[in-house]
DNA sequence: CAATCGTCCTGCGGGC
DNA sequence: TGCCCGCAGGACGATT
């Protein structure tokens, strides 16, 4: 599933195929893509940014598309010669169809639909970005910054409040429990347990985590894919989807709001 | 305030 | 062998 690395290295790829290239063309072909898109052509993208696991694509008309992925969200970008002789480019699962005056093609694909495309306002974008946390790999974003986060939730289970976009953006199931195993801390503990020792362990490693997950371009787990193909993260995970730990003890797996996590009862305390 | 549950959707795996 | 059922899960809203 798409979380800040995946999503980090998909728009990073995807600036240097798109930017300031007109757009001719798009064909919506799933209410998850917001029908409004299809009636902006011509026009061009000025720039593509992240924020949390979201897309932003600045269009020159002054309007923005937020997009996210959800779990299944991939873009695969087509050059006019892998297109000829094809009446239209078709993906499996495609919701939505970009061409480019150059006859390159940007497919967005979504297989169980988790995901969004809307055509937004600026105003409109600032109140859903407002909702966010911290970026945890901005500057900003200090291990005083994180002790005092830490603070407004002090009985909240720590791995749900990693998780917990508006607190901290960007971690999802994958990255949380992979952070987690780094620092020897259990999935189970209250946010409020944390001795200040721990705290500056976990920061860096939530740091260190996101950063090999961008270095790697990704963890291609369930169907995620970058603009290149697959990650490689997937193969430089601790626990997540595994059976056992580095340390080859065995694994244990329960539910946490919800959400499948697995962790080493050994290793982690 | 924190946790849980239902909802969206579809491929896949288990079970018979 | 083949079919059916149920599960997984990011975000969000409603409920406990």
């Amino acid at each position: 599933m798409p979380e800040l690395p995946e999503v980090e290295t998909i728009v990073q790829q995807l600036r240097h195929k798109i930017l300031g290239k007109k757009i001719i063309k798009v064909d919506v072909l799933d209410a998850i893509v917001d029908a409004g898109v299809s009636k902006l052509s011509p026009f061009r993208i000025k720039e593509v940014y992240r924020r949390a696991k979201y897309i932003i694509f600045a269009l020159d008309t002054g309007k923005f598309i937020l997009t996210h992925l959800g779990m299944t969200g991939q873009f695969f970008f087509v050059e006019k010669s892998q297109i000829e002789g094809k009446k239209c480019f078709y993906q499996p699962h495609q919701v939505a169809k970009f061409m480019f005056e150059d006859g390159s093609l940007l497919s967005h694909n979504n297989l169980r639909k988790f995901g969004s495309m809307q055509l937004l306002e600026e105003k409109e974008l600032q109140k859903v970005l407002s909702k966010l946390g911290p970026e945890p790999l901005e500057e900003s974003f200090t291990p005083e910054k994180f002790r005092q986060l830490l603070t407004k939730k002090p009985k909240a289970n720590l791995k749900t409040t990693l998780m917990d976009q508006s607190f901290i953006a960007g971690i999802g199931n994958i990255y949380a429990q992979e952070t987690l195993y780094y620092v020897g801390i259990s999935p189970l503990r209250k946010v409020g347990s944390l001795s200040s020792e721990e705290v500056k362990k976990l920061y860096d490693s939530i740091r260190h985590t996101l950063k090999e997950g961008i270095k790697y371009k990704g963890a291609s787990v369930d169907n995620y894919i970058n603009l290149e193909g697959q990650g490689e993260f997937q193969k430089h995970l601790a626990v997540y989807g595994k059976e056992y730990c580095p340390k080859k003890h065995s694994l244990k797996k329960l539910a946490l709001g919800g959400r499948g996590t697995s962790y080493c009862p050994i290793c982690q305390k």
